[in-house]
DNA sequence: GATAGCACTATCCTCTATGATAGTACAGTA
DNA sequence: TACTGTACTATCATAGAGGATAGTGCTATC
């Protein structure tokens, strides 16, 4: 047994290196709304009734919940203007702007699927 | 009440527009395992197990209940070679190559994502 | 003969994400 | 006075994602 197929266990594959941030960014970014949600606020700062006008099928509980995941995570602003009614406000911050690549591609992507189940399907 | 903010119910906002093919493509991806899959084979096709070697925390289960939702979704090519005992592969479809992008763009941001969180808990 | 690898499948179980519904406190409007 | 809008929170329920464990039929290896 003297030369055993040797692995490099002192540099681990280049898979799992790439794997890393891409499972990194998965936790962030999980579930069916969070994405939704910066998406619509990259069209402007919007009120809690708002976001809730574009993203069809979201719950108020679940726009809540997700928005305060986003602000604990730094991916959201939620501003509070002091007037009577209070009038609350959320908007992207910086760190969320950095999301562009991954939701312009996403967004190219998903119409690329469409017109590959069209041709497809025929 | 002769005009009351009259909305625009023909052409729906942009947003619905860009959210659409967005929550297209989540629906696709969604879950905690298909985007790695994925990734571990644009390193080249895999057997099974290999799969399962470089993704670490996934179960047998998950891992071949995912692959067959793969394949039914175009994005993964299984291919049984006809030997003793049969030897099965997995590759990517030129489909799912044109999710380079969307994996490239998410990289990058686990990345920044994680030298952000450095850099606010300092 | 025992064990290990391969590519799975079958059960069972738990937990979480998501959904449905209702309620709150206040203000403005008809 | 009744109703609506705003920005939520609370409670309850459920489907399904995901995990743990074991088994299968075959072969190759120790």
């Amino acid at each position: 047994m003297e030369n055993t197929a040797i692995e490099p266990e002192h540099s681990e594959s280049a898979c799992k290196g790439t794997l890393r941030p891409i499972r990194d960014a998965l936790d962030i970014l999980n579930g069916k709304w969070k994405l939704p949600i910066i998406v619509a606020l990259t069209f402007g700062e919007k009120r809690f009734s708002e976001i809730a006008k574009e993203i069809d099928g979201i719950t108020d509980r679940m726009l809540s919940k997700e928005l305060q995941d986003l602000v604990t995570n730094g991916l959201v602003k939620r501003t509070v203007e002091e007037t009577f009614p209070v009038k609350v406000t959320y908007s992207l911050t910086p760190h969320s702007k950095s999301l562009d690549d991954v939701i312009e591609s996403l967004r190219k992507w998903g119409i690329l699927h469409k017109s590959y189940l069209v041709n497809r399907d025929k």
